[in-house]
RNA sequence: GGUCCCUUCGUCUAUCGGUUAGGACAUCUGGUUUUCAACCAGGAAAGAGGGGUUCAACUCCCCUAGGGACUACCA
């Protein structure tokens, strides 16, 4: 049988970047594997679930180009298949009305002996004459002697005592399925044999195991990873920068890079760090998974990000450069701006750690004369004397052939002549032709956008001056 | 408190009993440079502690310490 792996976020909030690596984990895995990737909404808790969190939910899957085998499944939908479940376990003695009331729990827990023990229901023995006509829950008879196991594929072997497991509920009062009873009949009837999780569920692959045993299932391979902390070790917050998956794309990161460096923060395959998702899904294995939790290192993102930025192909960067700007609530690039802006993507590119400083770069190209200087850029213009321009305006007319080695010749030539660095020069005339000096290389530009709008450029400067 | 999990440079990690413990990011030094920056060369930097097992341990076992998760009619 294929793999069929799923994961299933509960829409209370937006995308968490920790829910999204496991996300990332469980789509690689399928992937690698010819499997399937099924994605669940898991909103049986009705106070807390969203519809909003649903599609923001959506929204960054689909930002991660995380896609999803066939139609994400609402848990709360299958709620009677849960119930009829229950029953089968009710009737099947693995499970029974417990009619304990909250109040009896609270107080329990609340006593000396409530302190170290879990609740133990009365009800669990009680024969059916007794049963009063009451509210009840559901809940599974676990077993209370010997050991139970699992071979959990990133963590080994765990095992626990059955006696720590208590009877947990499967129904609640009002006949709707708790969380540990949903799971395990949706991943079983969908089929879901390969579950990559967070950490925080490793108990309840036990409790989990528990039900399948009851009603005979086959356990599916469990793969609990380690959960991502902030740069200080501790859970990963606002505080931290960022932490919702729809921030990332915000900022400015291509989603070949987040999948590059959430695919490395926990997994790796041997000392590869920069690599592309068709790569990702070659390598990936769960046998890579690290079992120590790792922090989400801002600066190491920056320098993946910055290398996809350089390596990715034109469309998926327009791609990108056009998603980025649509999350700025700001206007696409027109189709004349494209046309533009692919004319120069090799020279913008480069050294761009964000998609908002490649566009940056970009405005020599995207802006319209007269190119006004930035407040903190005109002081290269004052440093340049009128003299200057009007000398060198002349022999930049005079150039037959308009290449970056003749251009950059004259410079510097130009350059001693005047007795200055050729920084003196060149950094100006970044000013002129772009309005600041977080630009491409001087020749670049003039080579990029030619000699007529290049000396247009200058007119429009020295006549401010 | 109880149960379970984790522990290699600052960070992400490689190592699957024998290595000068490797790489990447960050950092430091020198060089280069028309900017944000980039690039080149070099440096510093790690097996939590203690016991075992073994000819040999980062690697296997135990204990301690530290960190984390869970301990709901949440997921």
């Amino acid at each position: 049988m294929g793999i069929v792996t799923r994961f299933a976020p509960s829409p209370t909030g937006y995308l968490h970047i920790g829910g999204a690596r496991t996300a990332l984990f469980n789509w690689l895995y399928a992937r690698a594997n010819g499997g399937k990737f099924l994605l669940r909404i898991e909103d049986t808790d009705r106070e807390r679930s969203t519809d909003e969190a649903t599609r923001a939910i959506f929204e960054s899957m689909r930002w991660l180009g995380l896609d999803w085998d066939g139609e994400a499944n609402s848990q709360f939908a299958r709620r009677d298949r849960h119930a009829e479940v229950a029953h089968i376990l009710l009737n099947t003695n693995h499970a029974y009305k417990c009619y304990a009331t909250k109040e009896e729990i609270d107080a329990f827990r609340a006593s000396p002996e409530g302190k170290y023990s879990s609740f133990q229901s009365p009800w669990r023995d009680a024969g059916p004459a007794t049963t009063p006509d009451a509210p009840f829950v559901i809940r599974l008879k676990a077993p209370r002697e010997g050991i139970l196991s699992i071979d959990d594929a990133v963590q080994g072997k765990v095992t626990w005592k059955n006696a720590e497991f208590d009877d947990m509920i499967l129904l609640r009062s009002d006949g709707t399925p708790t969380y540990t009873l949903a799971v395990i009949v949706d991943d079983h009837d969908m089929g879901v044999n390969t579950i990559i999780r967070g950490d925080e569920h490793l108990i309840n692959a036990g409790r989990q195991s528990l039900i399948y045993n009851a009603l005979g299932w086959d356990i599916p391979t469990f793969a609990h990873i380690p959960l991502i902390y902030g740069d200080d070790g501790k859970k990963l917050s606002k505080r931290h920068g960022a932490t919702g998956a729809q921030e990332f794309r915000e900022m400015g990161y291509l989603a070949e890079a987040m999948r590059n460096y959430l695919a490395r923060l926990g997994w790796s395959h041997g000392d590869d760090e920069l690599f592309t998702t068709e790569q990702a899904i070659e390598w990936f294995d769960l046998k890579g998974v690290n079992k120590a939790p790792s922090r989400f290192d801002f600066k190491k993102l920056d320098n993946v990000s910055k290398y996809h930025i350089e390596n990715v192909s034109d469309d998926v960067l327009i791609a990108g450069l056009q998603d980025y700007i649509g999350s700025q609530d700001r206007e696409p690039l027109t189709d004349g701006e494209l046309v533009k802006l692919k004319a120069v993507l090799p020279i913008v590119r480069e050294r761009s750690k964000k998609l908002p400083d490649l566009l940056d770069k970009s405005r020599f190209v995207l802006g319209a004369r007269p190119f006004a200087p930035d407040e903190n850029e005109a002081k290269h213009l004052i440093s340049v004397s009128n003299g200057i321009l009007k000398r060198l305006t002349p022999l930049l007319a005079n150039v037959t052939t308009w290449t970056k080695e003749e251009l950059e010749t004259l410079f510097r030539d130009f350059a001693e002549t005047e007795g200055v660095g050729l920084g003196k020069i060149a950094q100006p005339m970044k000013v002129v032709l772009s309005g600041t000096t977080k630009s491409p290389s001087t020749f670049d530009m003039m080579v990029a956008i030619g000699k007529d709008e290049t000396l247009a450029r200058i007119n429009d400067a020295a006549a401010k001056m």
